[in-house]
DNA sequence: TTGCTCCTCACGTCACGTGAGGTGGC
DNA sequence: TTGCTCCTCACGTCACGTGAGGTGGC
């Protein structure tokens, strides 16, 4: 399998995969909706990443969205994602915290003999 | 000042508020944007709450966002607040749960002096 | 040379805002 | 009665997709 940001697809194909029109990509990119590479002579290549969001414009552009909407929302699922992840990071992250201190605490703690014998010798 | 979904305003002064034309209003009514209270008698009453509502809708159509999409933006927008308050009082959580344990095995812990009378009572 | 790429321009369609027109209740 | 509300319908404008037309490099 490619590297998902490998970029391998000519315009007709990535067109093909997304199931909309060359031109219409040419569109989307003016409009900032994705960011190709580029061949040295100029040409536009398109990488597995790239496809993934283009089928995803299409979804939204299906459900009645214009690109203004589109690029919008795509960023606000981003950031949305991002906080998903965040807040699972967090729930872990306290468990780890509490589990910590105890053991930490428990390293801590003396047998009282033990405590006596060092009392003791002071 | 009135409460925020108290519905007070006709119509004609929740377009003024919001800058737009009366007809416009029921066109995003009809698209799912916003709903207004009604009278018995059938008609529109605005909300403080729908006012607010009103003018992010007029920011993002300012921004070039179709009906649809000012819909799902506003939509994630909410979600995405929902996420950023479930982070912040994650944050204060896991502060709060460390506090608590070391607070709690504080409690648990006695004097030696003390332990050795009470070993010795044994 | 063939078939691609690049670009710009034009047209058709659709969404949406504005407004007119006719209705009914406070 | 006046001025609002309700609704539907029609028009103008704009966004966007499609396609044509002409160009240039593998």
């Amino acid at each position: 399998m490619a590297r998902r940001d490998h970029a391998v697809y000519v315009i007709s194909v990535a067109a093909e995969l997304a199931g909309v029109h060359p031109q219409t990509l040419r569109i989307y990119e003016r409009k900032g909706l994705l960011d190709p590479a580029r061949t040295t002579g100029g040409s536009r290549r398109y990488s597995e990443d790239d496809i993934s969001r283009l089928r995803r414009i299409a979804e939204l552009s299906a459900d009645g969205l214009n690109l203004s909407g589109i690029k919008r929302v795509m960023e606000l699922e981003q950031e949305n994602l991002r906080l998903h992840d965040e807040v699972r990071r967090l729930r872990a992250e306290a468990v780890a915290a509490v589990d910590a201190v105890r053991r930490e605490q428990r390293r801590d703690l003396v047998p009282l003999s033990q405590s006596i014998e060092l009392w003791r010798r002071r």
